[in-house]
DNA sequence: ATTACAATTAAACAGATGCTTAATCGTTTA
DNA sequence: TAAACGATTAAGCATCTGTTTAATTGTAAT
């Protein structure tokens, strides 16, 4: 990498160190669709709930107190980068989290979340 | 609580207990913020960045390759949060991660993403 | 004081996001 | 096969986001 700093302060090797050690734009731009997908309190709710139970599209909507196409909009979402999962049976579909390394990290960062930076809620 | 599931499956104590544990929309809120904050590419490098080093926007805008304004306005994103810190030196402004537990939470979690997520690059 | 430079703010824009209503698709049942 | 029901898709919308250029603020040097 060839960066020029305007101004030199004391840290010109440590920013060259950091470079080396930099995940690449690429990297980011994963990670940051991570957190996207994750930025919408309605849908952090959704993939909570899909953590825990498996339910169908109607109940979901009766949880989450909203209209059906909303909550598949948030669905399809969450299913796009394999967040959960859905099978049929009969008439209704049913979502569950998926069984992911990355669904379970980013379950189990919520919970760290909500642990750390709220309010204490008995 | 009181939610009328429109479909009876075998689970209904499952989601009555659930709703017990499940956090308020408060708390969603609060860590869909927090999520939201990182879920710009952009952002989600230079708070990395910040996180090892502290630095001025000049050379910052350098690093990121883009103008001075655009790095202003993320860097007064994260500010307004105090996942960053900042420190007037002469004509220039310095900034830094903030050392709260929530900065340091996020700045984990990144890596971790990373680590997990991302095709490894050495 | 005036000039220069770093940083921020303002205004404006294109693009994305979440929700609503209406229409469509799939499956089951009468 | 028709009707009913659950789920999805489409179209439209108000709102929000990230960037750019231009103007402004703040600090230091001449």
């Amino acid at each position: 990498m060839k960066i020029e700093l305007p101004h030199d302060h004391d840290e010109l090797g440590k920013v060259k160190l950091l470079e080396e050690h930099m995940p690449s734009d690429k990297d980011f731009q994963i990670v940051s669709d991570m957190f996207r997908i994750l930025s919408d309190p309605t849908r952090i709710r959704i993939f909570w709930l899909l953590c825990h139970i498996e339910e169908c599209v109607m109940n979901l909507s009766a949880i989450m107190g909203m209209s059906s196409p909303a909550v598949s909009h948030h669905l399809r979402i969450l299913k796009s980068c394999s967040l959960i999962e859905s099978r049929r049976r009969g008439k209704e579909v049913y979502y569950r989290a998926a069984g992911t390394v990355d669904a379970d990290l980013l379950h189990h960062m919520i919970e760290k979340m909500v642990e750390v930076s709220c309010p204490t809620e008995d």
